[in-house]
DNA sequence: GCAAATGATTTATC
DNA sequence: GATAAATCATTTGC
């Protein structure tokens, strides 16, 4: 009623194809000619205006009748043509208003989001930025595989959701447009209404749908943020380094432990042995120097453990070292393939190893790995020697390998290695920092 | 269930 | 950008 309202005081108001309407004044009573052939006409249209305003006060019956009474009037092609043609240019100004409107940024956002997920658009094979993360935080091992398509699977369980969701409201907005076009076909029997005016409805529908889509879309976008933050908080997923993985670095720390900073090339090639990532082993690394400079004590048990474990093996590589090194020519290095590194350090490759008395083995040099062993295998010998407790100052893993500020002492003018029967000049094989 | 251990993150510093 | 130090969050062992 308010629509045909405020159009019937439109109406009232302006000009009806060259006709003036008693100027700005209320509508005329449906009753009594004034006589001239223009004023007759002028109460003919008043009339059906009357009846127009009025008909949905009446009775369904008394409303049918008059419907008739207006289909039936001879006014009224020439009525409902003006009528349209007011409607159209008030839709039309309605309309260009709106579709001035720019793109909705956050809709914007929304789409690109969902599209970088893989949830919208052609489906890419389950692939998503987030997998893709997901993959390569993963390291390869097969624990993350796993929850690599556990995640994958949650992904697209949210797409297949999202899709049903959309198809029941493309659905629904399709099934609604069509039924209110259809009344507003019906009811184009009784009032004016234009094909652009029908448009102008769609669009009104569309706009309420595409509303609705919006909070679909965004309710899709926190899911899958709840499951990005869910599979990819590696605080939340932390698993523990397998033993032989946490060996492995320690060996490398306790045989480093005068600097114990490992170059790329070392982390790299221990990241491959423990089946970790190279930033896990700087971590691993960072945790371990921090935590056996607060309590070296604690550590001592350790480090004799990892002495005494690698000492055979460094045993046989020095031996082998010695040996080859005799046989061959005295400048040819040994790589010490035995040990349990072979990092390709520059800085590590050949040093001038000292002798397990502590005088320095002119003259021949030798891999870093057996450099490293060496260490051990002193530490191993010292300790048969005498070892007092964790925090004596003989002990081989015992503070003095810190500096005065707490920190390990600088690898460009390192002092002896770890042994206190080491000579003042030796250099230390990790000069990876 | 709790404490210790441990891997990851954050912040500050160089 | 690498590291130290503090802290968080989870796992592990009892």
């Amino acid at each position: 009623m308010d629509d045909q309202s405020r159009m019937l005081q439109t109406l009232a108001g302006v000009n009806l194809a060259g006709h003036s309407v008693q100027g700005g004044m209320a509508l005329p009573p449906p009753h009594g000619h004034e006589g001239a052939d223009g004023d007759g006409r002028k109460q003919d249209i008043g009339d059906i205006l009357h009846q127009i305003m009025t008909i949905t006060d009446q009775s369904l019956d008394e409303a049918q009748a008059k419907k008739h009474a207006l289909n039936c009037h001879r006014m009224k092609p020439a009525l409902f043509s003006v009528l349209c043609e007011i409607k159209e240019k008030t839709g039309l100004s309605i309309r260009g208003a709106q579709e001035e409107d720019p793109p909705d940024p956050q809709l914007m956002r929304l789409d690109n989001m969902l599209l970088a997920e893989g949830v919208s658009g052609p489906e890419k094979g389950g692939g998503s930025a987030a997998a893709a993360a997901a993959a390569a935080a993963s390291g390869g091992s097969s624990d993350n595989s796993i929850e690599h398509s556990d995640y994958r699977a949650k992904l697209t369980q949210i797409r297949q959701i999202y899709h049903t969701e959309l198809e029941k409201y493309e659905q629904a907005c399709n099934e609604f447009t069509t039924h209110v076009m259809n009344l507003l076909r019906e009811q184009s029997r009784t009032r004016p209404i234009s094909p652009k005016e029908i448009e102008r409805m769609v669009g009104i529908i569309h706009r309420k749908f595409s509303s609705i889509q919006m909070q679909l879309k965004q309710s899709t976008c926190e899911a899958v943020m709840i499951l990005r933050s869910r599979f990819l908080d590696a605080r939340r997923k932390r698993r523990n380094f397998s033993k032989q993985a946490t060996e492995i670095l320690n060996e490398y720390f306790y045989s480093h432990l005068s600097n114990p900073y490992p170059s790329e090339e070392a982390k790299e090639e221990l990241a491959k042995k423990c089946s970790i990532t190279v930033s896990q082993v700087s971590n691993w690394f960072g945790n371990k120097r921090i935590r056996y400079k607060k309590n070296i004590g604690k550590f001592q048990e350790e480090a004799n453990l990892y002495a005494a474990k690698t000492a055979v093996t460094a045993a046989h590589a020095v031996a082998a070292a010695v040996q080859n090194n005799q046989t061959n020519s005295p400048t040819t290095p040994n790589s010490g393939s035995s040990g349990s590194f072979n990092l390709p350090n520059s800085g590590d490759m050949f040093m001038n190893m000292q002798s397990l008395n502590g005088d320095s083995y002119q003259g021949s040099q030798v891999g870093a790995n057996v450099q490293s062993q060496v260490d051990t295998l002193r530490h191993v010998i010292n300790q048969t020697g005498g070892y007092n407790d964790g925090l004596g100052g003989n002990s081989l893993y015992s503070p003095h390998n810190l500096n005065a500020n707490g920190g390990w002492q600088d690898a460009t003018t390192p002092s002896s290695v770890t042994s206190p029967t080491e000579g003042p000049g030796s250099v230390h094989s990790d000069t990876s920092n």
